[in-house]
DNA sequence: AACGTTATGTAATAATATAACATTTATAAG
DNA sequence: CTTATAAATGTTATATTATTACATAACGTT
């Protein structure tokens, strides 16, 4: 069961677009794509993407610098993030696979250390670009 | 037996730079760091960043813009790497781990795809951290 | 109503990274 | 040694990504 977020409005009016576009945005088109809804300014856009990306209904692509919704219902904490990234589309998606994030989640490092959270992305071709 | 790369001067100024650190360094704290020696713009810096990329000498840590010297001396070519990183003093260290690289290099997820690269990044509390 | 918390609005600025173009240096054939 | 090619450098300007600072408004609880 997870816990029931109640959004404000610009961070529905952020969470949606990202979500329809279904892909990942960066944040200043995502300012332009808002700014008709009375959104001005960079800042409104990062406090309603830190908001969505701590709550998990968001992550943030590291390597991109770009936010995609959450691909995977059951994630709702940004904890444990894994994504699969076309080098040459750029196309990404959210990788759930129960035996990775088992595996990730229990990892200890040679020191015996343990870790809370993780983000892990794996680069490649996608298939529509592998058989061009 | 890995291929030698001769580092161009200012290659080899911004890898001794970063590898005397030891920590990772942001780009433009290595421009300041490095105007001394005579290398005044950030695009310098960056041509040499991205080739030290390639060549596996550096890695860059997507979550703090920042690059670090490859702590794995097997790890010539940047296409695997994993890095643990405490988010209460930010140290940041390579995980060398042939299980776990074995591991992801290895894994293809549920549409049968495998990948050429990774980039894993753990967060926690470091040793130091954790017992205060 | 009073309070603390969360969200918003706005302007300015900081931090990170690349484009464009000219020149120089290194490497390798012929 | 000359020519060709690729790699690296120098320089200016600019683009992109993200935060600081401060003021105001809305929300949830008691
Ligand atoms: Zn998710
Ligand atoms: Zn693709
Ligand atoms: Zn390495
Ligand atoms: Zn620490």
């Amino acid at each position: 069961m997870q816990k029931e977020h109640n959004l404000s409005k610009n961070q529905k009016i952020i969470f949606d677009l990202i979500d329809k576009s279904g892909e990942p945005m960066k944040a200043y088109s995502i300012l332009f794509n808002v700014q008709k809804k009375g959104i001005k300014a960079p800042l409104q856009v990062y406090r309603a993407l830190d908001k969505l990306v701590e709550i998990g209904k968001i992550h943030k692509i590291e390597s991109r610098n770009a936010f995609i919704a959450c691909q995977n219902s059951s994630c709702q904490v940004s904890k444990a993030t894994a994504f699969s990234i076309c080098e040459s589309c750029e196309n990404v998606s959210e990788i759930s696979n129960s035996k990775l994030s088992k595996y990730l989640s229990n990892f200890s490092d040679d020191s015996g250390m343990k870790y809370s959270k993780y983000n892990l992305e794996f680069f490649g071709l996608c298939k529509k670009c592998k058989s061009k």
